[in-house]
RNA sequence: GCGGCCGUGGCGAAACUGGUAGACGCAGCAGAUUUAGGUUCUGCCGGGCAACCGUGGGGGUUCAAGUCCCUCCGGCCGCACCA
């Protein structure tokens, strides 16, 4: 038999499915449902290591499930609108529309030959028109119902990609995509409310366990809930002064009142004090910059007002502006108890203010505790603290507030860390907001029978600013209302907008309104999610919001979106440099001895560690040389094996290698067997199958359960292991060697679809492996009637005996006792216990 | 600093609720087949001649610890003055 063609038969087998429509999704069906996402790529042209790591996972999970009788949705579409097309549209003259809709075409291409089990009717883009045409009518569904509101505000402004962007897209103070400082613009634009549903999204949390842990403890420390009290000062000016503590219990500790430099207040004094003017400006410099905010000293300014103790007008304290208090939370307003706060701490220490401890903690003196150089935040019992002395932090916390609120000061509040999203982006590719501005009749949505607002066909990049503001002949129109002059609002949506809700709208993504509510009651929520960590925030929790938002309008029924999300990890690859520190690719090296060569010049390159796969470093594979190279499977067997796919992953030409080789064994092995007997024979139940077959109905059982558990790694190595057997029992009964290859081809199918289906084909069936259930293992095949049992004496491993399973523990017990090597260890003294454990070991206690 | 995850052969990793550490793969070594290379097949492959010792270090619980507890060291990721 000749070797297995790769090439030839992966093409035959992509198109066999195709013209049988295997994988097209009926929309009503009797059998349990599954769906099945990953997240769907960027069209940048070309798929990477990335994406085949992404997609492969997911397409074991959909044919796995598929085969096990359910009824599976597995699609596909482009998040297609953003910035890198506008780029190329700038750089190379094309529109953006173009180069985006060619690269789809031949990204479509590169995803067919990994021979993925998507249903491609489902297929689209999110610039296609029909697309956004019903996200416009979504928007237009959150403004009419509150969801969206337009208000004038601080906005973050990325002077490179020339557009706001939300504070989820502000890492360290930089844009997010380009990397560049962003700056302050007070800018009038469209929110969507997001902290409406705060709570809602943060209890939401809890009930995801299907997601990893640390997804969920990020986002809740994104949403960044804290319960407290905010409450009046009576300034020495009689003015008042609002601020928010979570920590009302130590008030009487309190030597202080910090307002942020940012301050309305703050401000209104610098105009008067022109050392507070420059203390503020030079917390401008320091502000958001980087790292250094760690060691940033704790600094302040005192001001000339003081504020009066809310609950003792006698006692006045000073009223500072504080470098580390934040405009950005709570009322931008606190006041400084240094004995419980580390922050307050240092910088009582450093102006010289009281330090009184006010919470002791069980067991210490009120009259000698002294917190030194640490805050003490821990339980503890109120001193120091009038009508609180004695009292547990929760009940002074409960007095304070109740005693504050009574005296109408005072308020029990929620505060969150979460803003709102900022959604309007000043850039021509993306879908626009559907909102006229008239002089008359103020922000107008446009009307349901002139939507789309469909993107001019031609946009001029010449333009200084958004070209969409620029094209007075797309913008200029009339009002809804009054018939007047008007200009549409020429801003676009932020495109995580797009990709917030597109896996409802696969569920139909035919349908003449955003949602077809029962396909959508059908199918969701995605029962399995797959994509990179860096969504952990941003785009899913985006897309959480969507789905609460929609879910309140009626649209769908369910709160959350994913119920099952798994976070792949990276793939990496060594990285080269020539003498110059120049990156080099892996292609233009050759290796001898474990060094690294320039194939032109022989020049010896340094080996570095291995890292992300980025264009930067020059340390990407491209998936189509190794495609063609050796096929898909080989590719997809690579991406499963080895590494937990939680971990990142290392590309290697020997690992590459090793799994081309695995697949001609399995060729062989399906192949080659001589004298198997035709399919449905039933295999005999003679001694000498019997390892085989229980080899075979084992690697079923664990093959099962690690695909249900998304343990690719383990279901690679059991298969591997059932290959070791079948190689080594040449001899046995055709039918049990048959049923053993049979359970191997099977059981590799999700993974290496192609390979199967001609393994399949050449072992005599008419079926596809694609039209063929899983396989069941019998249970009495995956039990041994014997066990090997290990014997310990003191606990140190001195011996092993064979027995029956389920032995008598009195003749275990005799057996291990007769063991060579245990009478040596005991040299003639009696075991004053033993301790059997059924079917594992023996420990002797001599 | 806070939060999360993790530390096992030359490498990627297995080890279910504590119960034979290193399955499986890569690399390596030896042999067979081959004119040779490649392929394929067989065997070996944590350390030590051995008794024994070995899951980052130290301590503890237990008949028994990679697994549980304490502590220290190291790494990765996230947040970062959040009152």
């Amino acid at each position: 038999m000749a070797r297995y063609n790769a090439k030839e038969s992966e093409r035959q087998w992509q198109a066999e499915w195709d013209a049988r429509a295997l994988f097209a999704t009926p929309g009503h069906s009797d059998k349990p449902k599954c769906y099945v996402l990953e997240m769907f790529p960027y069209p940048s042209g070309r798929i990477h290591m990335g994406h085949v790591r992404n997609y492969t996972m997911g397409d074991v999970i959909a044919r796995f499930r598929r085969a096990q009788g359910y009824n599976v949705l597995h699609p596909m579409g482009w998040d297609a609108f953003g910035l890198p097309a506008e780029n190329a549209a700038r750089d190379k003259g094309v529109s953006p529309r173009d180069w985006t809709y060619e690269n789809i075409a031949a990204m479509r291409e590169q995803l067919k030959m990994m021979g993925l089990s998507l249903d491609w009717a489902r297929e689209f883009a999110t610039c296609d028109p029909e697309y956004y045409h019903q996200q416009q009518k979504l928007f237009l569904d959150f403004y009419k119902a509150g969801f969206v509101h337009r208000h004038e505000a601080d906005v973050n402004w990325d002077p490179v990609d020339m557009t706001v962007l939300a504070n989820e897209q502000v890492i360290d103070g930089r844009g997010w995509r380009s990397g560049a400082l962003v700056e302050r613009r007070k800018l009038s634009q469209w929110f969507f409310r997001i902290t409406q549903f705060a709570d809602e999204l943060l209890a939401g949390l809890d009930t995801l366990d299907r997601w990893p842990e640390k997804v969920r403890v990020m986002q809740r420390n994104w949403i960044g809930k804290s319960e407290g009290l905010r409450f009046q000062f009576t300034l020495s000016n009689s003015e008042k002064l609002d601020v928010f503590t979570t920590r009302p219990d130590t008030l009487f500790g309190a030597s202080f009142v910090a307002l942020s430099p940012e301050h309305p207040l703050a401000q209104e004094l610098a105009k008067k004090d022109a050392g507070l003017a420059a203390f503020i400006e030079e917390c401008r410099h320091v502000g958001t910059a980087e790292a250094d905010i760690e060691k940033a000293e704790k600094k302040g300014y005192a001001t000339s007002l003081t504020a009066a103790h809310p609950f003792d007008a006698d006692w006045e304290l000073p009223v500072m502006v504080a470098n580390f208090v934040l405009m950005g939370y709570g009322t931008g307003a606190t006041f400084g108890c240094p004995a419980h706060d580390q922050r307050d701490l240092d910088f009582a220490r450093k102006y010289q203010l009281n330090v009184t401890p006010v919470v002791v903690p069980e067991g210490a003196d009120p009259r000698t505790f002294d917190v030194g150089q640490e805050a003490y935040t821990g339980p503890g019992l109120l001193a120091n603290s009038r009508f609180l002395d004695g009292m547990t932090v929760d009940q002074a916390k409960a007095e304070v507030a109740a005693r504050l609120e009574k005296a109408g000061t005072g308020a029990r509040t929620v505060n969150y860390r979460l803003r709102d999203w900022l959604v309007s982006r000043q850039r021509p590719w993306g879908c626009p907001i559907p909102m006229i501005h008239c002089a008359k009749c103020g922000v107008v949505p446009v009307p349901a029978d002139q939507l789309p607002v469909r993107l001019p066909e031609t946009i001029n990049f010449q333009v200084k600013g958004n070209p969409l503001d620029a094209d007075t002949s797309w913008k200029t129109t009339t009002c809804p209302a009054c018939k007047g002059p008007a200009v549409r609002d020429t801003d676009t949506l932020d495109t995580f907008a797009d990709s917030s809700w597109y896996f409802t709208r696969f569920t139909n993504p035919d349908f003449d309104e955003p949602v077809d509510k029962k396909a959508a009651d059908y199918w969701l929520p995605v029962d399995q999610y797959i994509g990179g960590i860096e969504h952990a925030i941003l785009h899913l929790l985006y897309a959480r919001y969507f789905t609460r938002a929609m879910s309140k309008l009626g649209m769908v029924k369910v709160a959350e979106p994913f119920a099952g999300l798994f976070t792949q990890g990276m793939v990496c690859h060594e990285t080269y440099k020539d003498a110059d520190g120049n990156w080099v690719s892996p292609e233009e090296i050759e290796k001898r001895d474990g060094k690294a060569f320039e194939r032109n010049t022989g020049k010896e390159i340094t080996i570095g560690p291995s890292e992300k796969m980025s264009k930067s470093k020059k340390n990407t594979i491209a998936p189509e040389t190794i495609i063609a190279e050796y096929g898909a499977d080989t590719i997809r067997w690579f991406m499963l094996s080895d590494t937990p796919p939680e971990r990142d992953i290392e590309w290697t030409d020997a690992g590459a290698e090793g799994c081309w080789r695995f697949v001609q064994r399995v060729w062989r092995l399906a192949t080659e067997s001589q004298g198997l007997p035709p399919a449905g024979t039933v295999p005999s139940n003679d001694d000498a199958a019997k390892p085989l077959r229980q080899a075979a109905h084992r690697a079923i059982a664990a093959v099962t359960d690690d695909l249900e558990n998304l343990r690719f790694n383990r279901a690679v190595a059991q298969l591997y292991t059932l290959a070791n057997v079948i190689g080594g029992a040449e001899k046995v009964d055709g039918g049990a060697r048959r049923e053993a290859i049979e359970a191997l081809v099977l059981l590799s199918a999700p993974m290496m679809p192609h390979l199967a289906e001609q393994c399949w084909k050449e072992l005599g069936h008419g079926k596809l492996v694609a039209e063929t259930p899983w396989p069941k293992y019998d249970p009495a095949l995956t039990a041994s009637d014997s066990v090997t049992i290990a014997i310990q004496v003191n606990g140190k491993r001195r011996g092993e005996i064979s027995m029956a399973k389920d032995a008598q523990t009195k003749d275990v017990e005799a057996a291990a006792l007769a063991e060579d090597g245990v009478r040596r260890a005991l040299d003639g003294k009696a075991p004053k216990k033993v301790i059997v454990v059924p079917n594992r070991i023996v420990n002797i206690v001599a």
